[in-house]
DNA sequence: CGTTTACACTAGCGCTTGCTTGGTTGACCC
DNA sequence: GGGTCAACCAAGCAAGCGCTAGTGTAAACG
């Protein structure tokens, strides 16, 4: 059995399990139906997978991690004043959710479906990424750039980037950059 | 069966079905816990409701018919200001979600579970209710309190406001009306 | 070469699921 | 006081569920 391990197998497995949770949602994702989009029979998968738990799991550590590289790579590569490294993050923020999508709307519907173990690795993911968020508008908040309760901006704006999922058409007018320049201009308060 | 009808009975039964649905998912909520938490065996649920998925209908259709009533009659009350309208749905809307917080969770998590049919009667509510707040947003856009496209200013707020069931702590210091003055604040731009 | 390892298969166990059927009960109605 | 009807129950069916056991096979390894 290949539990803990990241073959790139796996890894594969992993992706198309992501789609089909988006498409039916975990529960109604049967592992015949699982297996049956690998190309393998159902019994196979257990050779990848302790059980049918762990896929889920792989499935949002995959997506939340890669939002916390690109997250911190986006701050690394912009400049330091506050209202670079909002955009920055808002942009990060739409841009992962757009490119890995399907396991970013795993992670946000299906969270609670994950055993109290996982969820408690998980959470400490979740964490550091919320964090980066929360530094970040305490620096605007340190710049006036924004104004209001640091918990309850940054909850705010999370809301309103992750809300995108149920109503943005990628394939319509606006860029995901269009989208984070308007959610920043939203909130910052310039002179009228 | 007592199909299409609005017994008191089934009112009840609905209300009990939210909380279920909210604690375990709907598809995890068996009929034979709804029928244990309603005190009858699970056969005789389907005297009541057609099949399973008319129990989620049922919950949906409560929760938002009532957030459309309670918007309708926030908005009635105040008076004319953009800043008054938009204070008003934004308290209105948490109010909602506190309140009738177990019907709500189910329709933002368990929309997609609805087929086809269901979905498209519940739909033409909860496009209502947008409608609500499309209106004010556009006064608030015309007062010149908010600034940006309509479209996407509206959807950011529902975002926020919708995400607060995700983290909000009714036994915490903080009230509804706070969290809705502290959004309308943040997306109001106040001379610095 | 023989052994191990990764990956897949077949077959099916034990259990749960949503839902149906046929019948009982007690309150109300003319 | 027979008829009606909403509300409920006991029993169970057919289908589907997650997962396991045991086996086959081809490539990789020492």
């Amino acid at each position: 059995m290949n539990v803990m391990n990241e073959s790139p197998r796996r890894k594969e497995l992993t992706r198309q399990a992501a789609q089909l949770f988006v498409q039916e949602g975990f529960d109604r994702t049967t592992v015949r139906m699982l297996a049956q989009e690998m190309g393998i029979k159902s019994g196979s998968l257990f050779h990848h997978f302790r059980d049918k738990q762990e896929i889920l799991a792989a499935v949002i550590e995959e997506g939340t991690q890669n939002a916390l590289v690109m997250a911190r790579e986006a701050l690394a590569r912009c400049d330091s004043s506050a209202d670079a490294r909002l955009h920055a993050m808002a942009r990060a923020h739409l841009e992962t959710l757009l490119t890995d999508r399907n396991a970013h709307v795993v992670a946000l519907y299906e969270w609670r479906r994950l055993d109290s173990e996982a969820r408690a690795h998980l959470s400490h993911l979740r964490d550091a990424y919320e964090e980066l968020w929360e530094q970040v508008i305490d620096e605007a908040l340190a710049e006036g750039l924004i104004h209001g309760d640091r918990f309850l901006v940054s909850r705010f704006v999370m809301g309103a980037l992750n809300w995108t999922v149920r109503w943005y058409d990628p394939a319509g007018p606006r860029t995901p950059d269009d989208l984070a320049d308007e959610l920043v201009a939203m909130i910052t308060r310039r002179p009228a």
